[in-house]
Parts: C-alpha cells; structure tokens; sequence
RNA sequence: GUGGCUGUAGCUCAGUUGGUUAGAGCGUCGGUUUGUGGUACCGGAUGUCGGGGGUUCAAAUCCCCUCAGCCACCCCA
C-alpha cells in the first residue's frame, strides 16, 4: 500500500483524461488561429516581480500562493501562477508594443491552494490576449472567441455570461471609497470575514457568502452609477455590441475581479448548478498592467479558461477507437508481420497494434480484449499463399486478403 | 490557512456489540487436449485493513497523533 505518490493536486493525464485534454486544446488552436490569433508560448519560470507588481500585493496569489523559490544563482523565481502577466511581460521583452498584438496560449499554472473540485495547484488554462486596441471592438471580438470556443466544445448552454464594469481608475477609487464608507456604517452587521475583507479589498465583501452580508449588499451603492462618461459609454457599447450579436448575458453588478490590473469589462462563464468553483472562464480588460512592470501604456483585453473545469462540464465525449490486431501462428513468421505492419500506408486514425506473445488462442483472446475491430493472422498456410487471414470479431466472418492489398483493404473498410 | 467526511486485494465495496488462518463481485492468471477470440464452466494468486503509537488476554473494529483523498470556507481558472 505504501506506493511513491504525487505531489498534492497535481494529476496524471492518461487514458480518456488526456484524449479529452487534448481535444478541448486541438479545438482551441484550430478556432483561434481561424481568426488570426497567434501562439505565443511563454516560460513557466518568470521573475516573481513579473506578478508581485502586476497582480497587487494584497492579492491571494501574490501573498500566500504562489510557488516562490531561490534557485542556485539568487535569482528569485516563480512558477507562473497565471498567463495575462507573462503575456504582458514577452511583449516587452520583446519589442512588439507597438504592434497590435493577438495573442493565444495554453499550458499549465501553479498556485499552492488547498486542492478541492475543480481546484488544482497545477492545472491548465487555455487564454487569449488581444493587446494594443483601446476599442470596445476588441472586447467584443474577445467574447466572440470564447462563445464560439465553448459552442464548439458544446457546454455553451450550460453556462451563463456575467458581465459588469469596473470603470476606469478615477470612477473605481469613488466607487471604493462610496463602498468602504456604505459598509463601514453597516460595520457591526457584517460577517467576522466580511469586516476582514473591508479591510483588505472592500470589492470582495460584493460576493460574500454570508446571509447578513448579502442583505446589506443589496442595499450597497451601484458601480454602474459611479462610472464616468468615458467609462459608462464604454459599458454601453459593449451592452449594445451583445445585443446585436445575440449574444445571451447578464449584468451583474457584484462581478469583481480578485487581480488588480483589471479595469473596464470584466466577464465570466460560469455554471448555473451551485457549486464553489463555477466559473469556467474569466476575463476582462486591463490598462495598468503593462505599466505595471515597467512597459508603455497600453491596454488590452483577454481571458483564460481553466481547462480542467470545461472537463467537468463535459464528461461524456466519445472518440472513434478503430483498433485492428496482427499476430503469427508461429514464432518464425513473427518479423514477417512486423515487416508488413512497416510497410502499411493506412490512415493514422486507425491504430495497428501487433501481438507477440502468447499461444494461438492467447493471442485471439489479447485481441478481442484491447478491443480490436478484428484481427489479421499470418500461417504458414497463407504464407504459401502470400495471403493473410483477417478475421472480424463482431461476425466471426473470416477472408483471405493479399499481402499486396492490406491497405487498401482496410481503408475501404474503416474509411469509406 | 480553517472545517467536515473518507482510507480494507488492481477496481468497487462487505466485515455484525472488539474474538480463531480478513471476505464478495469485477479484473487478473491458468485450465476445459494440438490453427480460432468474445459467451459458459472449473481452478489458482494477491492484502504490513493508509502509517505510527496507545487501551486490551485479544483491535480492521475503541482512543490519540500523522499522512493521503474528497468536499466546503477563504480565494480563484
């Protein structure tokens, strides 16, 4: 029972886990590069200034999540705890700011969180960042990417499209300020946890759990009544952008968002049942975070989707499994099969699987056990013939095929 | 970081108020005679009962600690 054991919410992908995997990423690549988005794979090692200036100090990733070490020449390092800040930060590194940049990327994230459903200390996003274009076009472009990817992927239904606005940096301060001195008033009703978060970042007592706290929020001031002319303008495009496009969503004036480099639009995905992780993709735009660390002014606007909580809403995938076996009467006519099997040309979807071992009845029972469609069996009789057996498991039907035309006696029969 | 539940063969689980060599189904392996699988029948193997300590004549069962998994809070994809 004492067997090695992974590290704490980390998985193994194998079996249908990875064919599921890589088929929500295989979608991904194929929509984003259809609409001119492209691949940008960045480092999972980054400097931790990269996010401890970017995310806010205060925020949960930054102050106890994320995965922070020295290695062996000092250099304070970091395994990226999300994409935006990276993204941002090869931007600059690499002299495109000017460009209009459209960027899409996948691959694993790390934050050292208690595990629980849906919540992985390393688990996998998929985002793109459309970089450079201070234009509500853009924000709308960037939802388009992600109903169309969730159509694709076809838990487009299952979800619900929250939006609201987290107005610029000047409505935002008044919009805290009008809160802080709301909630404070109301100080004695909150929740212990709720008189905490006033404290830190007041936005979180917006969502709070607690019933009191739900009640008194309800009776909070309005964002939306604290946006400027810029900003309520902006908010009123992208409202009248969804409209256009029948785009289903709802305003939710509770949406914060927990990074700090957010301003503007911010949405989320998420599931109608009632469980704790429920959102399934998050973004938003953001006008700091590249002066943040230390590049031009620019703004933009992305978000990412966490790979492992699509899985969750789509456990019921089926893939088609062709399986065809090969196998010997005896062990002298062994490198003959693998011979043929070498020189098929058949399409890769098919898989050839060639069985070595065992006597003649082992080696049908392997075949029918991994699943196979049905078999082909070289003996000496068929040898003689230059032909080969192929039997069919679901009818017991058995034919000789030429050696010459295996292929296309298999592609007539898998893929026409 | 806090809290709840769980932890017995590869898997899913049973195990009565503590009482002899810990069980079932599935899977696995072998067999039902030599070039025919899947179905059926027969048979075999496998467990430091998550780990450590304690109570007891006796612990899978009771107590304490610890680890792991799941779920929830916090927070987030």
């Amino acid at each position: 029972m004492q067997k090695v054991k992974k590290v704490k919410g980390t998985r193994d992908l194998l079996g249908n886990e990875i064919i599921l995997h890589n088929h929500i990423i295989a979608k991904f690549q194929k929509l984003c590069n259809s609409l001119n988005f492209s691949q940008i794979s960045t480092p999972i090692l980054e400097y931790i200034q990269i996010f401890t200036k970017s995310l806010g100090l205060s925020s949960d990733i930054v102050s106890k999540e994320m995965y922070n070490f020295e290695d062996q020449g000092k250099e304070q390092l970091v395994l990226r705890p999300e994409g935006t800040a990276a993204i941002a930060r090869a931007i600059i590194t690499n002299s495109i700011e000017n460009d209009l940049n459209k960027f899409f990327y996948h691959g694993p994230m790390f934050r050292r969180e208690r595990p629980q459903s849906g919540r992985l200390r390393q688990f996998h996003q998929v985002g793109i960042e459309y970089v450079g274009a201070n234009n509500i076009l853009s924000d709308l472009e960037v939802i388009i990417v992600a109903e169309e990817f969730l159509k694709d992927l076809k838990i487009r239904k299952k979800l619900v499209l929250e939006i609201n606005s987290l107005g610029n940096e000047i409505s935002r301060k008044k919009y805290n300020e009008s809160l802080k001195n709301y909630l404070q008033e109301n100080f004695s009703h909150l929740s212990d946890l709720s008189k905490e978060r006033l404290k830190k970042n007041p936005l979180r007592v917006l969502d709070s759990k607690e019933e009191n706290d739900i009640k008194i929020v309800q009776n909070s001031p309005n964002i939306i009544d604290f946006l400027d002319y810029e900003s309520k303008s902006m908010f009123e495009d992208l409202i009248n952008g969804l409209e256009k496009l029948s785009i289903n969503y709802n305003i939710n004036r509770y949406l914060v968002r927990g990074l700090d480099y957010y301003n503007h639009s911010a949405f989320e995905y998420v599931t109608e049942e009632k469980k704790s992780q429920n959102t399934v993709l998050a973004g938003g735009r953001y006008n700091q975070l590249f002066a943040s660390i230390g590049g031009k002014d620019i703004s933009g606007v992305g978000w990412a989707a966490g790979v492992e909580r699509i899985e969750m809403q789509m456990n019921d995938l089926k893939t088609r499994d062709d399986k065809v076996c090969f196998f010997s009467t005896n062990k002298e006519l062994d490198l003959e099969v693998l011979k043929i099997i070498a020189d098929l040309k058949i399409n890769s979807s098919l898989k050839i699987h060639f069985i070595n071992s065992g006597n003649f009845k082992k080696k049908f029972s392997k075949a029918n056990k991994i699943g196979a469609t049905g078999s082909f069996i070289l003996g000496e009789d068929e040898w003689k013939l230059k032909k080969i057996t192929w039997k069919d498991f679901s009818t017991g039907v058995q034919e000789l095929v030429e050696l010459g035309n295996i292929d296309k006696f298999l592609n007539k029969k898998f893929f026409e």
